[in-house]
DNA sequence: TTGAAAGCGCTACCAC
DNA sequence: GTGGTAGCGCTTTCAA
């Protein structure tokens, strides 16, 4: 383990000063052709690597940004944080990745971390727990850090974001439902208030009322979002109320479970819809294949780089905060392909 | 925005120097406890966040690891990478994440790129391109960073290493169907030429050969690995071969493909018994379900966390490089449940 | 227990 | 077009 090289020695190589040096692996134009030549030649030849550290010291900036989620395992965000590499690796920035696991602790703990390795920017889908609590959130702003929010944010702050519509998300999701006459419609979602669920929530009830189809209050069953949640779900309406035609999922697992337990119930596969959200791998190829709410991660984490390099370009970057709303797209599959009963006469 | 608070900052306002005030936020045992409470507070008091990055110059450590892996929105490695993140975060690591989208040129670009970032250790998984050129690895390990390779390595690369143990992962494929009186059994795998595939082909012969099972020139066929490609391996048996018993899919999503074609071509859904490799989240929902091979990808990133930790402490760190194998876990399911055919008589 | 000062490797400003 | 040099914010000897 040799000690390393830089541009210090390479000036001493060649008789010159280390600004030269610098100014000439930077490609500064006020150097000329042949000392750029020599250098390049000369770093290449001692096997010169840059220490970006010290640059980042210097200039302030390090070229890499802070990227916070739930869980990098989860499909969507998966997918999310794959393009958002991608895309912004081709405007030579890195990706420092963080997960909350739900927790607003833990988001407090990344937001911090990242500050302190002085990252450029912060993307950021928001824990189940974060709601009132966002002054860490405000801090990442006043540090003059781009903050771009995804998927997951919050009503009444006021940053850029790239969402899905989700409003629309639950009402597309109704009224695919609604067209084929089903009528008794539930929906499961997460007991937490965050926003992208009471969207969808509110959607889905707007849909209902367009459509004159009954709402009560089991219309709306809070429950969590997995398997298990789903299956729990259909085992306690099974006891107390009459089953509805149709129910649409917080989520493609939550489905899932519905489907499944649905089937241990007994009962034919088309007694009940099912949808949910998020397409995700399995859904086209579980029996009977998912209709759900395709979110379009892909085209998420290129805006959110979008966004964020128009940013860094900008003397106020927070001045309008561009917001950018993505659409939802339905994938009709079997689940939903049922006849809808006819309605009960009282 | 305000100027950003450093020590020398702290240090006027307690009318001490900077070192106390860095020995104080250290905990440095020859600090006083009052000054320390002071020093703390007064940091507190004045919103100071510490640059890791002048820290890091100096100190020449870090604590940032670089995560290699082709790609991250695939299940398997987005759980490695869940679990390295989880375990480093914990020892005070973070993780700067770099995709190769299996290109060997990439994977250059990335292992100089967080080299320049001036990271401690990389963890990655090789893109299939990479075979015999491993000067970029070679470089990590000359300048004294620690170097972890998972999943996909290279035999004849002697670094510390957390793999599947492949060859008994085919062995095992091959012969939970060879138990099932499956005879003629076809393996799927990629046609280049990395050390996971080539030993699973292996441990699938030596399965083959012990159970008097025949080997001939098709048993092992190249092609690509993706639902399509599964699919497409389907459409040429059918053309020209006697359609096997069983085929070991060399993923899921192939397994998935081949299952798919063989129902399209309008054969029984036992004629043909189907397993994969991976364990997709898909895998146990599909219909039929799949058979498979699960690689514990949770526990592959905890073992390459502790083995990045382990190297940090020692003198020598590619002394007596580990190598830890995980064994595979064979997950029986529907697609392997059909009987055999008879063995046909000539 | 605390202070003074020398850098870590690079950039950028000011001279010439 | 090139040189000199002062830091970026922190750690870490060496002295006191």
């Amino acid at each position: 383990m040799k000690k390393k090289v830089t541009i210090y020695d390479i000036a001493r190589e060649l008789n010159i000063t280390v600004s030269t040096v610098s100014r000439a692996l930077n490609d500064s134009r006020s150097i000329s052709t042949e000392t750029k030549d020599q250098v390049r030649e000369m770093a290449r030849k001692m096997n010169y690597s840059p220490n970006k550290l010290a640059a980042s010291l210097k200039s302030g900036k390090t070229f890499t940004i802070g990227v916070i989620v739930p869980s990098a395992r989860v499909q969507f965000f998966a997918a999310v944080i794959h393009s958002i590499e991608l895309n912004l690796k081709a405007a030579g920035y890195g990706i420092l990745l963080y997960q909350t696991n739900e927790s607003l602790e833990n988001e407090k703990q990344g937001v911090q971390t990242l500050l302190e390795a002085q990252v450029d920017g912060i993307f950021a889908s928001l824990s189940l727990e974060t709601s009132e609590d966002i002054s860490h959130w405000e801090a990442v702003i006043k540090q003059g850090k781009a903050l771009v929010l995804f998927d997951r944010t919050l009503e009444n702050f006021n940053v850029p974001s790239v969402t899905l519509n989700d409003f629309k998300a639950g009402y597309l999701a109704a009224e695919h439902l609604l067209k084929k006459n089903f009528r008794n419609i539930t929906f499961i979602a997460p007991p937490q208030k965050i926003s992208i669920f009471k969207q969808r929530v509110e959607g889905y009830l707007a849909a209902l009322r367009d459509y004159g189809a009954p709402v009560h209050e089991n219309t709306v069953r809070y429950g969590t979002l997995s398997i298990e949640g789903g299956k729990a779900e259909i085992r306690n309406m099974m006891g107390v109320s009459p089953l509805p035609d149709a129910v649409i999922a917080g989520d493609d697992f939550t489905a899932l479970g519905v489907i499944r337990q649905l089937k241990e119930e007994g009962l034919p596969a088309d007694r009940v819809a099912v949808m949910g959200f998020a397409n995700e791998v399995f859904s086209g190829f579980i029996t009977p294949s998912l209709t759900t709410v395709e979110q379009q991660p892909h085209k998420m984490g290129a805006e959110c780089a979008r966004i964020f390099l128009s940013m860094v370009k900008k003397k106020n970057p927070y001045e309008n905060p561009e917001k950018v709303v993505l659409e939802p797209i339905l994938v009709e599959r079997e689940s939903t392909e049922g006849e809808a009963r006819p309605p009960e006469r009282p």
